[in-house]
DNA sequence: ATGACCTAACTTTTAGGA
């Protein structure tokens, strides 16, 4: 089963991309982020026609996620717990069932950026990460296979940046939120790509800005987090890193992680 | 040289992103 994470930045001006990946990779479920529109104006026809079941939880001009999926999606939740007012489209989970066995829980996760510091929007942040480890120290008492996939704009450590000195006052590369990334995975939570590649300078993202994919000046903070189960059978990960290639193509690429059934 | 982008929106400028 081959579950991928792409945060496209707007489906609209992405669905080509999304459906060229589709067909190129056949992922079982992908999982995106920013899709930057509402619900009834996801462009579900032309997905639904290359077999894949769709859950949007979207969200009008910002944010939106969603999770496509060629098996049968059940129990589909849109939003963390404890939401007090919280209405930023950011999560949404489901159950995915493969005919004739085979079950997993995905979750398509679009984390705050955080950014600036010093405002509420950081504090946001931190405080939706902590919503995020209790909802998955939950999800884990379940002890079954889980994917919390997605766009979760934390570099986790030096080696995931191309220099860190440029990224030390961003909310990304700060202590607090590479400590509750920490704090997410001591939950007992792999990290799917770390746990197949520890090399330096693997990235999945790109800034627009400044000639960065040119120069590989990037970021990774696309990440597939996986409980003890579906950690059982990772088989091998990919960063698909050829669509930043593509033309107009989305600051993140796909990261996908292949696990055994 | 320290510049350079992209997207959505009650659009002609601003907010958000990272």
């Amino acid at each position: 089963m081959l579950i991928a994470t792409w945060n496209v930045n707007s489906i609209k001006q992405r669905l080509d991309h999304c459906l060229r990946f589709l067909k190129e990779a056949k992922p079982d479920v992908l999982c995106l982020q920013e899709l930057k529109c509402p619900d009834e104006a996801f462009p579900a026809g032309p997905i639904e026609d290359l077999g894949y079941n769709v859950a949007v939880h979207g969200q009008k001009a910002f944010n939106g996620v969603a999770i496509l999926s060629r098996h049968p999606l059940s129990d589909v939740r849109m939003g963390l717990p404890e939401a007090n007012g919280d209405d930023h489209s950011r999560y949404i989970e489901a159950v995915i069932s493969r005919p004739g066995g085979g079950v997993a829980r995905v979750a398509s996760i679009y984390l705050p950026n955080g950014n600036p510091l010093g405002t509420s929007k950081f504090g946001y942040k931190l405080a939706w990460m902590e919503r995020l480890r209790v909802h998955a120290e939950n999800l884990l008492a379940l002890e079954e296979p889980l994917v919390l996939a997605g766009d979760y704009n934390v570099i986790p450590e030096p080696r995931d940046v191309y220099d860190p000195a440029d990224w030390l006052g961003d909310a990304l590369f700060q202590p607090e939120s590479r400590g509750a990334f920490r704090r997410l995975i001591a939950l007992g939570l792999t990290e799917a790509v770390r746990a197949c590649d520890d090399r330096a300078g693997l990235y999945t993202f790109w800034d627009y800005q400044a000639g960065a994919w040119q120069r590989n000046r990037g970021i990774r903070i696309d990440h597939l987090l996986l409980s003890p189960q579906a950690a059982d059978r990772l088989v091998e990960t990919r960063i698909h890193k050829e669509t930043r290639g593509w033309e107009k193509p989305s600051d993140h690429v796909p990261v996908s992680a292949r696990l055994a059934f």
